[in-house]
DNA sequence: GATGAATGAGGCTTCATTCAT
DNA sequence: AATGAATGAAGCCTCATTCAT
């Protein structure tokens, strides 16, 4: 893709975003995302296939760009443990920082139809895999239980993580996100240990 | 309500489930619901205010009948830890034996509409509050730690929870839920102490 | 079908021909054929499955009643040249007395997409067949050559009246149609001996 | 016109050609034709006002070498008898050779608008005129009826002919033509006498 | 109470045409 | 002369809800 076409993709999955957060999911037109982003409607299939595809796109990129923050940090990391603590930091930190992004991911996106959410299924699955190579590295290291159900440890810390960040967002962000890491982790590791 | 009424109310609620199950959120017209329940379209408006008031009270009803599952077999445990495994124990069971229930409350209600979803969370709330209870009882035992952060641990137990049985389903009901529950109820205990 | 809803079905393929007849196929919008009918827009989707069901029920009822006089006058008839005599002069001179239905299916509907068209050739067929069967009672009676290629003649004659319908249409109708029948006539009755 | 633009002018035509016949006259945007043709969507404008444009100068062109090749073969003619068969052996002949030029003329362009189909009419005028100037010579020579009606008789012919090409594609060319030609002429010719 | 025919708003997408480069 | 990115109008169809019977 030259850059020029790049622009113009970012550009309007930044509308898109900026509309969905704003508007929600049922009320996010085509129109209203082309006119945000300051072009006319036809232009926008000029850079996606059809209305899912803005949004699946924009979970990619978005959660693609969280997963590479996730494996740099990881990769920086001593131990499990310590990498469990990047991950809940990461995703904890990105989200409070990002809260458009935060409220299409969490609260939005999840209205749409099984297809896409299939889709969007397979953008999450990296983040997945990640936190089952530190499940198995830390097993491998001695500091987590050797009898840890790896595939089964993995759901209940994504969605433990999930639900805090839900609540957070549907009692209107009205205490701080990374305020919870700190706990959030020890019951990690406690559990895990 | 007449108990002729209450016969009726409860059949749509029934045929809603079913329709909804079997043809997804998106699939399932007031039309077919009606179709299913044996009645005309109009007197689907004579037992509900609107299409969304259907699914609440759908909500409602089934997952009210499970709180007072849940109430009833804590009350009968003898300890936080009792109580907690029955908690995960009933949460997998039942929505293992009712998969209709399973799929829409966890896959298909997801798709609806925020206004839906906060009157939906209004239903979980008793819920997310009695495993508050059982938390608060077993630091007052001894057997939780006494520095749990109350609020947010109750979200980390229900969302890891919630994400297992949302897997099993995506996954297909490939293997078996109840299976789960020990490992799920060791991974939160020793997190709690 | 019970006849209330025959009723409605024949008001929206009336409307349909009149509007198809004033604006031509590419002006005829659901919307145009909806008002004049006197209905909502939606209730056009009551009696057809979608815009290419109206114009293909159009063909099919309007051709099947052509067909209906067709056979019940050449039935009548006590040879083959009657009989063909009869096809031309009902061919002229109903579509001389409907030109609304002379000028949706001679000019209007073959615009339309392939698909439709095939399906109009379903219920042109009967009438090809009529003229078939006419040929070959005229080489059992023998008043026609024995020679002659049936599959190929029933085409010179189709073709040939249907040519002369299109040229009176696009003249602007500003010649009598049914003033062509003797000499049309004359001209297949002498290819066929 | 230099050369340098009747020579992409042509080029453009041909590429229509081609994409009209392998996509269908629905199926045939300008872009697919520019890209066939190897050149960019706006250049088509600078050799021909807008689509329509394209299709009747594609006709004219095509259907006038058709005339100029009708016109050639009638002149060696020695009688009206001769020069009738000739025009329809290379009318038959022509389109079997010319799959696409057939196909795209007797099925995809009248899927066009009637301001379209007018012009093309104004094409298939030099024709008709051609037979009616046969019809004409035969009643001098007096080879055909005196009493013939030409204008009528023109429009039997050629919608005689017409007819049978159609069908001949329709079918799905199963069968030859050309083949058909004797028993055609045959038919006319004792038709006119 | 029950019916079910009728309503009508609302949005995604295509593609001929333009015009700045 | 040539490009090709951008434009934006236009229409089919669905389905929750109503209301006359």
């Amino acid at each position: 893709m030259t850059s020029r076409k790049q622009e113009k993709f970012d550009l309007i999955l930044e509308a898109a975003l900026k509309v969905i957060a704003e508007n929600g999911f049922h009320g996010s037109q085509i129109s209203k995302i082309a006119k945000e982003a300051g072009i006319a409607d036809g232009t926008v299939y000029l850079y996606f296939k059809n209305k899912e595809d803005i949004l699946i796109s924009l979970f990619q990129q978005r959660l693609g760009d969280l997963v590479s923050m996730f494996n740099n940090s990881v990769q920086e990391a001593n131990s499990a443990d310590e990498a469990l603590r990047k991950i809940c930091e990461i995703h904890f930190t990105e989200l409070e920082q990002n809260v458009n992004l935060a409220y299409v991911t969490q609260i939005e996106l999840r209205q749409s139809s099984l297809e896409l959410r299939k889709a969007i299924g397979l953008s999450v699955k990296p983040y997945i895999q990640l936190i089952e190579k530190i499940l198995i590295q830390g097993v491998q290291e001695g500091s987590f239980r050797p009898d840890l159900d790896i595939k089964l440890t993995r759901l209940l810390l994504f969605g433990g993580m999930d639900e805090v960040v839900n609540s957070w967002l549907i009692s209107g962000r009205k205490y701080s996100l990374t305020a919870q890491i700190d706990k959030t982790v020890e019951f990690f590791l406690k559990g895990l240990k």
